[in-house]
DNA sequence: ATCATATATTCGCTTTGGCGAATGTGAGCG
DNA sequence: CGCTCACATTCGCCAAAGCGAATATATGAT
């Protein structure tokens, strides 16, 4: 365990400072969701996609996990105890954005839909949603 | 007066996204700030200060009121209430921080000294410090 | 080994943002 | 008026960051 990595509060708010990200952010919840989601919810390129990601996982927001072919990136809970109050509560004001929900609203659309887009077929479906 | 200035939050957060800005953030604390203490404190040039000032403002983190030949900062509660929540968590935040900490002392012992640097003679005290 | 799929990285390009230095502005004073 | 003081803005310059397009990598299937 790394002893105390501690917070660079300006690359935690460099991170925050793009609507992508907090927008992926905001998607992720609490679980780990798979990229191609993020790609299909938000109608864009993937490319994107993935170097938003990278920039969180640089700045410590968000981790990954690789399963076959695919990979799954989640909320990284900040080892410092205030970092993560404050990230927390950033999440909560995130919720209540209106796109924020619209985004949330597409991904439960999506994993419901009886015919699934191309993308994401066969994709692993996130947790919260497959109970 | 403008109805709701909804708060962008990319525009908050980029805000964030510098030690300068955040600093000058922990320094104003609960109380307004003359610019020259900004400039005394952190020992830099003055208009690296103004310009990081008129970001903030633009933002809609601060206002400035005139008095005289002096101008002074204060702290802007966001109008929403779960942003004004996250802005109060971040300034808790950043008042743990070293750096800020050792610039809240620089501003007591510069309010405090017999001899006041030339800068600021004559500049209206914070109010936090004059009681 | 070849191919398809899922994701990551690189490449130009443009925009934004930070800096110090210089200059502009508004208030008070003589 | 002209001068000074406190502050704001502008000007080049450079680095960071965002974008779409293209390309690379890794895994699984055949």
């Amino acid at each position: 365990m790394a002893a105390n990595k501690q917070v660079k509060m300006e690359v935690f708010f460099q991170a925050l400072a793009d609507r992508t990200r907090l927008r992926l952010l905001n998607l992720m919840g609490e679980d780990e969701l798979c990229v191609c989601f993020f790609v299909e919810v938000f109608g864009t390129n993937q490319p994107k996609i993935s170097r938003h990601l990278a920039y969180l996982r640089r700045a410590g927001l968000v981790s990954a996990r690789r399963e076959g072919k695919w990979m799954h990136y989640r909320v990284t809970e900040p080892q410092d105890e205030r970092a993560a109050h404050v990230f927390s509560e950033v999440r909560k004001w995130l919720a209540e954005d209106r796109e924020m929900r619209r985004d949330r609203e597409r991904l439960v659309k999506i994993c419901c839909a009886p015919q699934q887009p191309v993308m994401i077929q066969g994709a692993p479906r996130p947790a919260s949603l497959s109970a």
